[in-house]
DNA sequence: ATTAAACTTGCAAAATCTTCCAAAAACTAT
DNA sequence: ATAGTTTTTGGAAGATTTTGCAAGTTTAAT
């Protein structure tokens, strides 16, 4: 195994893990102890961990909902679904809004053909539709946030502002009856002229963001039209959001 | 077997298993250790892989890339030392503005570590530097154009009259000593706004572009203050170009 | 304060890389 | 087809990087 590979996998292993001993970690990728001392102070300038005595521990936040990774296999059906189900109240020739989370990206995945125009702030996004010319894809400017993938800064907000959409396909990181919140604080001003923008307001939530709360309040429940999510959403707060109006729908 | 089917192998392996050995691969196409590594570096050029102590790895395995990058392989090898001859004059700290041509592309390959701020309106470009938190990445907002992975449009020409950089690495359609033309008019406005934003201008210009007249036109000689091509460009233009105050530098 | 575990630094062995060269293969022109 | 030329390939020598270990220092917990 290679030294590449052999960091990677213990990126990956913290990732699980949130925290691991030198020892579990050297037995893991099968090298000595001064090995993975050195693999790990690499990964800590790196950004995504830090050393601990005895160990590494995990530096990212939980949350899966930024995290852009092709190899991120989390509640990926579920996801899919979401986003499919999402992508149906899409009707010809609409202007949609997608937001850079990973729920809404395969939103966008299943709406090739149907929107007109796309506006968005995720570089995936941006790439999935690079080489397609039924769409137009309109970027925001903006610094890139690096590992995620999107476009933030005053930039981005700006750029938002004046534009404007049909519809707003958004993720988040948590939701409760006080409202949804999100994990990335940069992200909360493009978010919010996200919503000013669209006319329409589509959240998609998996199951695991119900009932939680992320650090950044981002919005009131009343300023969502529509939620989507999978089967396993607890019933109980999906009843209670009911009460307001608003639409929920549950994707198989 | 034939190198290039080889190296398609190589390269489609790798598609599958992110991370091979020299070892692996060499057994693999049947072919001894050497071989391999030199299939590895030219492959690493091409920048679909990149090269690695004992092997190595897929460079993007997001599933979402652009093709672009990968499919152009004219030129490659001169793309790329001119690429790299233009990266080698940015010294630290500085802010440059990258082009959206494939020979700027190549030179932003070879500026990792060295620029501290990087304004662009090619996707590619964003792309190479997404996960790189070592340079600061500014985005041009902007409508994509299909098949380049370019932003386009007025805000595009709006963000970057708002920025201010050090460098700006160009490409270009042709050059002739009526100056530099360019092949998409929607580009020109663009590439305006960086010539305008930058202090000193380096066009990258393979020697295919000499004595080329493309549809619209660019700029003046004058505008450019270093012009980097490949050691077949024809001698006679270069004479008369160093005629005016500038710099040319020859790749090898 | 004491002690055991963990850390850093320096070093030598092992693995890997680059560069160069000669043999083999492919290509060209007669 | 054949001789000469160019390109590609495999391997070897020397340089470089990585790895595991050990000596001495720091950390954290009692």
């Amino acid at each position: 195994m290679q030294a590449e590979e052999r960091q990677f996998l213990i990126e990956q292993h913290l990732q699980k893990v949130e925290f691991a001993s030198l020892e579990e970690l050297s037995e893991k990728v099968d090298v000595s102890i001064s090995t993975v001392r050195r693999d790990l102070t690499l990964l800590e300038t790196r950004g995504t961990i830090r050393r601990t005595h005895g160990g590494a521990r995990l530096i990212a936040p939980k949350s899966d909902e930024f995290t852009f990774s092709a190899r991120d296999t989390h509640q990926l059906t579920e996801k899919d679904a979401i986003g499919r189900t999402a992508a149906s109240l899409i009707k010809p020739n609409q202007g949609v809004i997608i937001d850079a989370g990973t729920t809404a990206y395969h939103a966008a995945k299943h709406l090739g053909g149907k929107a007109s125009h796309i506006i968005t702030n995720s570089l995936p996004v941006a790439n999935h539709f690079g080489s397609d010319n039924s769409v137009e894809v309109l970027v925001t400017g903006g610094v890139i946030y690096p590992r995620l993938g999107v476009l933030v800064g005053p930039l981005a907000v700006e750029s938002l502002s004046m534009m404007h959409a049909d519809i707003a396909i958004m993720s988040g990181g948590g939701i409760t009856l006080d409202g949804v919140t999100n994990s990335h604080a940069l992200l909360i001003d493009i978010q919010r002229a996200m919503l000013k923008s669209a006319q329409h307001i589509i959240f998609c939530l998996d199951h695991t963001k119900f009932n939680r709360r992320s650090v950044s309040h981002l919005c009131e429940i009343k300023a969502i039209d529509t939620i989507v999510t999978d089967n396993q959403a607890p019933e109980s707060l999906i009843e209670q959001l009911q009460k307001s109006d608003m639409k929920i729908m549950i994707a198989d």
